[in-house]
DNA sequence: CGATGCATGTAAGCTGTTACATGATTGC
DNA sequence: GCAATCATGTAACAGCTTACATGCATCG
């Protein structure tokens, strides 16, 4: 059986942690969750869903309620695809990917003059304090105890986007004294 | 105008900072690139080249040498596209959405049992500071003077990394000790 | 003279996006 | 009663991947 997509991934994951839940749900969940990345519209998660139902890694109850809401709930092979997901992780290129669109502009910064760029500094470095600020309140909120991946998953977004903001002083130190 | 992709965006800006080149050489530079999510793949630079020669935003010598090269150059119109997609990234969404495929993993972490647990966090471990230690090798051979972009941006993928690797020890240690 | 690397490109297919369309329910 | 939100889905399209196909150049 072929492996799963990283969407593919998180929203099967997602299902298991709280099925039985909606499509919808899922969809809600993916949005606010601390990797914002997803966008997860409606064109992506329903195929998605009914492609998986296919697969046999999930089942929906019959043409919902009324309301029309489907539940979706986890089947025992899709339990078993979520692992092997989550094992996949361990390969180099998953370790290394980590795509930075900032970081990446930075290569290109020489395009702009010097004013541009200590202006459009300014500006990144303002919108990565407002959302590292965020995180920090996600985790506060998040309660440690109960649960703990959640807690873990909300501190590494807040470190990672630590680092990402002390790095951003330091391309605005080194390119301002230059 | 339509607004660059990533992709375009970093295939346009590196052939403005090594112009004249070849597809191929954008190709390699992408593969070596500390981000390595850029795959790359010859499906996706030649059709996309042929895309923005098509916009006008770059321009190619006529069918090339002997060889079958075709060298790139950037156009002013080009050049504008870029500076406008550097600048693109002072976009909340751009700032935020870093996505980790082992941080996404973790919330999903409760599928596997202790030992499994563990014997999966040791094999992160393991390949993230491998990592990190080639992050470093390259940020300490990347000359500071001569190209301060490129450092920059080497230092922002080692620190980066770094973080990860601290919060994966922490992930070990609250969930081990648990 | 054969393998590897340079260099170009195409075709099929999958996944995801945007935009659209529909209808029920809840809260003001 | 109307707006917002819940909830499902479809159609057209864009972009990227894998796999294939081709040919020249260089080095041992």
């Amino acid at each position: 059986m072929r492996s799963l997509s990283e969407l593919e991934g998180v929203s099967l994951g997602i299902i298991y942690n709280f099925q039985p839940c909606t499509a919808y749900f899922v969809r809600g969940q993916l949005k606010s969750s601390p990797s914002s990345h997803w966008q997860a519209s409606a064109g992506s998660v329903y195929p998605l869903v009914a492609r998986l139902e296919e697969l046999g890694l999930l089942s929906a109850s019959e043409d919902g309620d009324k309301r029309g809401r489907k539940y979706l709930t986890v089947t025992q092979t899709g339990e078993q695809q979520i692992k092997e997901w989550v094992l996949s992780g361990a390969q180099q290129d998953l370790v290394s990917a980590i795509m930075d669109p900032i970081r990446t502009r930075i290569a290109f910064l020489q395009l702009l003059d010097r004013s541009e760029q200590s202006q459009y500094l300014n500006e990144l470095i303002s919108l990565m304090e407002q959302f590292f600020d965020e995180t920090l309140i996600k985790l506060q909120q998040s309660p440690k105890e109960q649960d703990v991946y959640g807690y873990l998953v909300a501190l590494g977004a807040m470190q990672t986007s630590e680092a990402r903001l002390n790095w951003l002083y330091e391309v605005r130190k080194s390119l301002v004294s230059k």
